[in-house]
DNA sequence: GTTGTAGTTTATAATGATTCTAAAAAGGTG
DNA sequence: CACCTTTTTAGAATCATTATAAACTACAAC
C-alpha cells in the first residue's frame, strides 16, 4: 500500500508489475546487491503471475533513473544494481563473483583534489577487488 | 625491435600483429584510455596489414594477462582498457563518455578499515562520475 | 459507469559487444 | 627443411540488453 503512494508521487503509476517488484526490492530490513537475471528468478520464485522481462528491465531502469536503485561500476558481463542508494563503497570478490558493502566508515574520507572546469562531482566511487 | 624482447621474455611469440599493437599502445610518451573499437579503428588507421577483430581481443586480452594493460570498472556498452597500469584513479564525463586520469595525489591515501577473512586485497579503484 | 488518452506490459525481434570454432598460417627448434 | 606448437582468421554463436508494436490498464473527465 505504501508502495502505490511512492510510486505515484514519483509519476509512474502503480501498476500490478512494479508493486510485486518493490515488494521483492525493497519490502526488507537489508539492502542487496542484484543483477536483472537475479532479480527475475526471485519474482518466478515469489510470486504466482508472471512478469515477462522486458518489464523487469523498465522498471529496474525507471527505478534507477528515480533515484530508488543505483547501478555499480564493474566489469562483469551483467550489469549489477544495488538496493542501498546511499553514497557507500564496494569489495568485488572476483572467485565468488560478489559484492560486500563498505561503509563509508570503513574507507575514511575521500578527498578529490584536482578539478575539471565546468564539471561537477555526480558521485565518488569505490571498488576494492579481493583475491585469495 | 625492443617489443620482441618484451613479447618473448612475457611468453608471447612476437608476431607482426602483436608487434603492430605495442607500437600503437605503447610507442607514445602519454597512456591513454581505449574500447577495443577504438583500438580497432587506430590499427586500420595507422597500418597497412589489416589485423581481424579476433587478434584484436586476442592480443588485448593476453596483454592484459601479462599485466601490460588494465581494465576499468566502468557501466558502458564496451569494455575500457587503460596502458597505464600503475594503480590510479580516474574520472568519468557521464556526457562525453571519456575517462581522465586522477594522479595518485589527486585522490590521496584510501585506507580501507574493512578486512574479509581469507581474502587479499587486489586492488583499490576509485571512479569519480563528473556531470556539469 | 462510460469513454478517451497516455502510460504500461508483453512477446518477439533486433542489436551489438564479445567469445567460440576450426582450419590455415606463422613462429621456433633441431 | 621437418616438425610441432602457437597464433591468426573469417565466420558463426552467444547472450545481455534494447527496440518494436500491438494489447492492455490506470485514471481523469464527463
Ligand atoms: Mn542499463
Ligand atoms: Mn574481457
Ligand atoms: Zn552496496
Ligand atoms: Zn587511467
Amino acid at each position: 500500500m505504501k508502495y502505490i503512494e511512492k510510486l505515484r508521487n514519483s509519476g509512474l503509476r502503480p501498476t500490478k508489475q512494479r508493486l510485486q517488484i518493490c515488494e521483492i526490492l525493497f519490502e526488507t530490513k537489508k539492502t542487496f546487491h542484484f543483477t536483472i537475471n537475479d532479480l527475475a528468478i526471485k519474482i518466478k520464485d515469489q510470486t504466482k503471475n508472471k512478469i515477462s522481462l522486458a518489464t523487469i528491465y523498465n522498471t529496474v531502469h525507471a527505478f534507477e533513473k528515480k533515484g530508488y536503485l543505483k547501478q555499480i561500476p564493474i566489469n562483469s558481463s551483467q550489469t549489477y544494481f544495488d538496493t542501498n542508494t546511499t553514497e557507500h563503497h564496494h569489495f568485488y570478490d572476483l572467485k565468488e563473483e560478489k559484492l560486500i558493502d563498505l561503509e563509508n566508515c570503513d574507507v575514511g574520507p575521500i578527498n578529490i583534489k584536482k578539478k575539471i572546469d565546468g564539471k561537477k562531482i555526480k558521485s565518488v566511487e569505490v571498488l576494492v577487488k579481493l583475491g585469495d
